[in-house]
DNA sequence: ATGACGCATGAACGTATGTTCATGTGTATT
DNA sequence: AATACACATGAACATACGTTCATGCGTCAT
């Protein structure tokens, strides 16, 4: 059976235009690996926690173990998941080795976050989305 | 020298003082578990994808998917994660759902997160930098 | 109405993730 | 040197997570 396939590539469902446009503006893949996976290591109540702390201030792995009351293995490891991605760094003197935020973009992803959060906790905006959808 | 070693007690290496600096700034359990969970959906590079795309123009479902080369139901579902955390927001036409970023911080987190990951890769280079790599 | 299409949802499967327990490393004190 | 302490690491376990498959829901055209 021969169908004008032209026509119905002209009109794809999938707008092929809107789709390469969108594609150029991707990062490059090995970005994005290091972004999502920037975003899973701070996507845990604990570490959340850690790096709140350590905004203020310097703290070694007992102090940060105490504050969180979790072992100081547990506290060690997630230091270690940290600094992995290079959100933290960290000093030794004597015996204890004290942790502080690697750069400043760390302390305003948590910011930037944190008033994410807080716009959805009034009234639902009106117009942001449609009626009968699924609250949170 | 007799002196005791008791006294150590009193001082404890876990600097309270400096634990309850620290814990004072930690934002209240609510928010920290919201921010967590908000980093973790923001944590698979298929969904940093969608953001970015979003961050460009409105697409629909199968837009995405054909973007992403994954299926619609696993771009269905990574959608349905971004909306239950209110990252994207989406609007019905006819039988077509258009999804856009719900608001403005999620772009912002995007952005400081490249830049973050950007900071540790050596000297930043002109040739690390291609076409259309102009997010930040 | 009936079929086609875009999208949403539920269940199930394989894997990755966070925690714990036990042990190892390095440093300071005795 | 020997001990004690702060921290790091490895293995192992239970759980959570993302993907896929199959099905259901709404809307549009015939």
């Amino acid at each position: 059976m021969d169908r004008n396939v032209s026509d119905i590539c002209e009109v794809y469902y999938v707008d092929e235009e809107r789709v390469e446009k969108a594609r150029k503006a991707l990062s490059p893949e090995k970005e994005i690996l290091a972004v999502a996976e920037t975003f899973r290591n701070l996507g845990d109540p604990t570490r959340v926690k850690i790096l709140q702390a350590l905004a203020i201030q310097a703290l070694c792995v007992c102090d940060l173990a105490k504050l969180l009351a979790v072992s100081d293995s547990a506290t060690s490891h997630q230091l270690r998941v940290l600094r992995s991605q290079k959100l933290v760094r960290f000093r030794r003197e004597g015996k204890m080795v004290y942790y502080s935020l690697d750069d400043e973009h760390i302390d305003n992803l948590m910011r930037e976050a944190l008033r994410h959060i807080r716009e959805g906790e009034g009234p639902v905006r009106a117009g942001a989305m449609k009626a009968g959808e699924d609250r949170v």
